[in-house]
DNA sequence: AGAATAGTGTCTCTGAGACATTATGAA
DNA sequence: TTCATAATGTCTCAGAGACACTATTCT
């Protein structure tokens, strides 16, 4: 060992002692009953004992090789899904958000077909829920810095539905384009004109036919299914409601 | 986990070896002779001592209150430069990237004009040099994984430049079309046609003329600034070069 | 047949791309 | 006057929005 090597060791074993905690956070999306919703726990301990949060929980760092493998685990114990749309939304870090001192939170949020979730409500003490999310809000009280992380990620969530393909994350794989357009426009809050909806991912040649079709009202409802291959659009114009 | 174990624990050496190292690392971006540039400094320390890296380093969790102070700790103490346009772009974290051990580092890029700039080259052993991007790529090896930041960071940055006016913090206050399209083209690697550059930012008063008008060839060209209180402005149709 | 939902025809409008043209001031 | 650079005129084309219209199946 060289001395400058030594020294860094030793001034390294310091920096240890200085660290700030490392958690991550999931915004898990789904939408039923014609409403986009997240999922929620209640914590199990101090700070904000058995007030509701985000599903979240510090790195592990025998256990998780990188940061997404802690968000994929914290996303599987809860929901039991293992490969789901994950992306990275942002990090917040600060003194103040954690009664505890200085703490950084890696923020992902994953998007899930609500049929595909089944609920591990293994924990006694914890309850574990789907909360609506009505008019970009949540109407539990969340924990720690929760409600503005989440105000950011449904922000996020709405502008990226203007010009990607993101929702079909939220579908089955396959579906009718109502089911789609339905989705479109809980995310976004107001009507598509359904020729545009249409024409958005038919003349790109996004979605495809299945085949299949689908009676749950009248006329039945063509089948389709994302194009093999295609990864996320991205549209070269957006929507209207972008600001 | 109480409240007291928590606390216990924070202060116990096992504790310390169970936390990633917290880190900040930010691609400082500057437009000169008609090429992009990234700040790049050599590392004095091991690991990778001597080599080239992107500006960065810890968390201080007693001078900074929050993780972008950090990143602008890093910025001013490398540049001088106080108040950039600085935007997070992504946080890395694994047990790889540092042979140290698992280590996460949150990544800021920042707009400077080239202008403004005023080197603090006041270690003796470390050099600070811009160093230009060719074909998205920089000539130097890089420390750790920041030649993959890097590469992450340009695709941002031209991405962002399709669709918003983010290329203007690269420039003065006061600045002439061609100035302002000649940063454009330079990130994209291409050309635009000045016809629709111009309408692009006057139609919907995203510039407007200062008054001044600079002499560098021929015919003098206007002074444009950006409107005041317009904050960087998102459009509904990118430029061509969107996959 | 009537009702309800699925799906189409077609017009307008905006803004990017292309390219020819005009304007201005220095040498 | 020449000429390089600044700036404009104007056509085409893609795709969103609007809205009237047709198609299909169930009861």
């Amino acid at each position: 060992m060289t001395r400058s090597q030594a020294k860094f060791l030793k001034s390294s074993d310091k920096f240890q002692y200085e660290t700030p905690s490392v958690a991550v956070d999931v915004v898990i999306y789904t939408v039923f009953n014609g409403v986009l919703h997240v999922l929620t726990i209640t914590r199990e301990e101090h700070p904000f004992q058995g007030m509701w949060s985000l599903v979240g929980g510090y790195v592990d760092i025998h256990k998780d090789s990188d940061i997404v493998a802690t968000a994929r685990r914290k996303l599987e114990e809860k929901t039991g899904v293992k490969t789901p749309y994950l992306e990275q939304l942002m990090t917040v870090g600060d003194n103040q958000r954690d009664p505890r001192g200085w703490t950084i939170s890696t923020v992902y949020f994953a998007l899930l077909p609500f049929k595909d979730i089944k609920f591990k409500n293994d924990s006694q003490t914890s309850k574990i829920e789907w909360t609506p999310i009505i008019n970009g809000k949540v109407k539990k009280k969340l924990a720690f810095d929760h409600a503005k992380i989440l105000s950011l990620a449904i922000e996020r969530l709405r502008g990226k539905v203007l010009y990607t393909s993101l929702p079909f994350y939220l579908l089955e794989v396959e579906f009718t384009l109502r089911e789609a357009q339905d989705v479109y426009e809980i995310i976004l809050g107001r009507k598509i004109d359904p020729k545009s909806f249409r024409r958005r991912f038919l003349v790109p040649e996004i979605l495809q036919e299945s085949g299949g079709s689908k009676i749950s009202g009248k006329r039945p409802a063509k089948l389709y299914r994302l194009t093999p291959n295609q990864h996320t659009h991205f549209f070269v114009r957006t929507l209207e409601g972008s600001i």
